[in-house]
DNA sequence: GCATGATCATGC
DNA sequence: GCATGATCATGC
């Protein structure tokens, strides 16, 4: 079957809005021991051509690549992307001869058919339902970073780090491993070494922006311009806009941004920060840089030492979830693998005021989250399903858990609350709820190098 | 003065 | 009511 126009595929592919995969399949992909996506059903089922894995687009003439891929919705009634998207594995030996508009990347997903599925863990596979579908155009600020961000991967193989590439080193495209396991390997041009095969893929945090575009029609602001974008990267961008501010307290800023300030409430700091980036009255989260690239902000204040004056907290633990899950898609090492934070450090001075003394964006090293994280994690899972021990003492409710010497990285400390605010553990027993803390000490060491 | 259990404030 | 970002409080 061939489509002519983007307009006769398009009619072709609302056609599956709404219906279930059971109600599309017509080769008996969703029957037991069977293999494939979702992707080869609407392929064979629904379009109604081959499967192939060829460099080319699905639909050749019209340069389209088809995409499906799930979201799911969220307790607080939004939807994120389930996952990233991966696209074409890349060639080592053969993307770095390429320039970005000859690139296998650019070649084979300059046009996406997405079609998304809604993905609810109380239903069987083939009764998910298709909910949209859309042919997708990278906006023109997206393609800038998308193309800085290709160029950054082609530079690493360049460089002979192939082995180094890591998720966590680029904005919107990534190159995220992808194999049967660990021992996929494959050559690298400047390097003896076997790098781990990796396929070029949009985050998931960009997916999530897509959905909630498309999906439940949000709106994201900008806070740089395409001419900017051209010229510097967000990180030059994001120093740029705050270098004007260092050396000022919390109250001067707020003041120089016309913001009301209050020193109580913490509120103010994030409208700080959307006023000094130009985008005054826009929640941080709406900001598209920050939503696409999944760049979280955390303020620090520093004590005169430098050291920051309380360990710094991320989501609490969900305990039954990380007996279960393997580390590959562990919540955890998702997080640190995904997630860039911004942080906004503010120090104290002698008067006991706190004054702004830079940012830096920065993500955990691949390495921390191999050796350091991973230990946590295993640790954690150990101890839970040994059954934490707990101990009544005069400060409270001591558990077993390992703590803040473990390994000079993260710990897990209560955060709830109060301390009957308790989740369960997967033997029944109750524990006031815990959180992820990264280290004050290690804080220290990521800002040594603040600007 | 840190370690660590407990708690606050806010937004949705 | 809950998640989240942030901070308090005190025994050691």
């Amino acid at each position: 079957m061939l489509y002519k126009t983007e307009t006769e595929l398009m009619k072709k592919a609302q056609e599956a809005i709404g219906k279930t995969f059971n109600e599309i399949d017509q080769h008996d992909r969703l029957g037991k021991g069977q293999k494939g996506g979702f992707g080869h059903i609407i392929e064979e089922s629904h379009f109604g051509y081959e499967i192939n894995s060829n460099a080319e687009p699905d639909f050749k003439e019209l340069g389209i690549e088809l995409k499906v891929t799930a979201f799911k919705k969220n307790k607080n009634g939004t939807i994120s992307a389930k996952e990233r998207l991966v696209l074409n594995i890349i060639n080592y030996m053969e993307e770095v001869c390429e320039q970005f508009e000859t690139s296998s990347f650019w070649r084979k997903n300059q046009k996406l058919l997405l079609m998304f599925y809604e993905w609810q863990t109380e239903l069987e596979r083939g009764e998910f339902h298709i909910i949209e579908t859309i042919l997708y155009k990278y906006p023109e600020e997206d393609l800038i970073i998308i193309k800085k961000d290709w160029e950054h991967i082609v530079n690493k193989i360049k460089a002979g780090e192939a082995h180094l590439l890591s998720e966590g080193d680029t904005q919107y495209l990534g190159a995220c491993t992808k194999g049967a396991n660990k021992s996929t390997v494959r050559q690298q041009p400047y390097s003896d070494i076997l790098a781990p095969q990796r396929a070029f893929s949009l985050k998931q945090s960009y997916m999530t922006s897509i959905m909630r575009e498309y999906i439940t029609k949000e709106k994201l602001t900008y806070f740089s311009s395409k001419k900017e974008l051209l010229e510097k990267t967000i990180e030059e961008l994001l120093y740029e806009r705050f270098v004007p501010y260092i050396g000022l307290t919390q109250k001067e800023m707020a003041a120089r941004l016309d913001v009301p300030y209050n020193s109580k409430n913490k509120a103010f700091i994030p409208k700080i920060i959307s006023s000094l980036l130009g985008v005054k009255g826009t929640k941080l989260d709406q900001i598209a840089e920050f939503a696409k690239a999944n760049i979280q902000f955390k303020t620090v204040q520093l004590k005169q030492s430098g050291i920051p004056k309380e360990h710094m907290s991320f989501v609490n633990i969900n305990f039954k979830q990380i007996v279960e899950e393997d580390w590959e898609d562990s919540y955890i090492r998702n997080y640190f693998l995904e997630t860039q934070l911004l942080f906004v450090v503010f120090q104290l001075n002698e008067q006991d005021e706190l004054v702004f003394k830079g940012i830096k964006l920065w993500h955990m090293p691949m390495e921390t989250i191999e050796n350091g994280v991973l230990g946590y994690w295993e640790e954690i899972r150990n101890v839970v399903n040994e059954g934490v021990q707990f101990e009544i003492t005069k400060r409270g409710i001591k558990n077993n858990l390992p703590d803040v010497k473990f390994n000079g990285i993260l710990h897990v400390r209560p955060k709830g609350r109060n301390a009957a605010d308790k989740t369960e553990l997967p033997d029944g027993q109750l524990i006031t709820k815990q959180s992820y803390w990264l280290n004050a000490e290690y804080v220290a060491n990521i800002l040594n190098e603040v600007r």
